[in-house]
DNA sequence: GCGACATTGTAATGCTCTATAACGATCCCG
DNA sequence: CGGGATCGTTATAGAGCATTACAATGTCGC
């Protein structure tokens, strides 16, 4: 098999400063500021500033941080279900396995009910990184969810699942 | 060091893909649901999928509607102003300005009081478009926005923007 | 005015993420 | 058993963006 056939960067990794979207003053936004849609996208940037800011010289993005949470809590999920959740296709979700387990994060198993698939789980080394990710980053989220109180939090959340049906 | 010599990546603006991310029944989302990042994503996912139907068969995206919005309320506006509007790099937002040019939907003038500026502007054809494009999204987006009450709706937008700070 | 430095538009280049299509292996079902 | 679905995999292509470099123009300190 030629999953051995690793996919390689050029560049490994590249620190990323983020800047948020600039609110140019005097300019006129017209119909952008009624549209929940771009409401969502402002607040979309605050956290994640918050996300990059916790995840800083980790090289981790959402998508592989997401990844990494749904495998250590589902161990040996498949790499088509992987990509479900993500809302990718299946050979992106394989690029992002083959990505954890070149570092040593992430291994595949057979599994026993279906000879086709890989079951994904977490190493020892990948438990612990993604343990010590997941409280960076929940700290991150709620200190930058801090400028709203505990009810508005619930409440948010509470209207945000209701919106994303 | 000056703003133009920083570095920063633009946060992603909207789903890459038209999938909504799926809810997998009986997988197991750990933090994920702790975090108002993650909720965030995916109601922005459920507006996109909202403006995808808005602006279908038009070819337009996101960062296409901010731009011709922002030009719309701000005729004469710059490339480099456009681009930190939308948070990308000004060779983008020149790429960008290419796309509308070739539609003839903006046209790029000479300014009296910077000789190295273009000035953005719609042409009758783009106005026509733009003031179109805006009733529709607007529309889809007011109708996606409706799983929720006119009160809830208004304390969600007061809350993003609370967060958004 | 002059000179250093900043800013604008532009072009060239490369990287990352993602989709799509194809394929063999395996599973499921009638 | 046989046809179709599913899984992992590979290859390929394209969108979108950053980075870098450069010339032209503007700005500011002196």
């Amino acid at each position: 098999m030629s999953r051995s056939t690793m996919r390689s960067r050029a560049v490994p990794y590249r620190p990323r400063t983020l800047a948020p979207i600039e609110r140019v003053p005097g300019l006129d936004y017209d119909v952008l500021d009624e549209l929940l849609g771009y409401s969502l996208r402002r607040a979309q940037v605050a956290m994640f500033l918050a996300f990059a800011a916790a995840t800083r010289g980790l090289d981790i993005t959402p998508p592989r941080f997401t990844a990494l949470v749904v495998i250590g809590a589902n161990p040996g999920i498949n790499q088509s279900v992987l990509g479900r959740v993500l809302g990718i296709a299946r050979s992106g979700a394989m690029a992002l396995a083959d990505w954890f387990e070149a570092r040593g994060w992430v291994e595949r198993r057979r599994r026993s009910d279906d000879g086709r698939a890989w079951g994904l789980h977490l190493t020892r080394r990948g438990e612990r990184l993604v343990a010590a990710m997941k409280e960076r980053v929940r700290r991150h989220d709620r200190r930058r969810a801090a400028v709203l109180t505990a009810a508005e939090r619930r409440e948010l959340v509470r209207l945000l699942e209701k919106l994303a049906g």
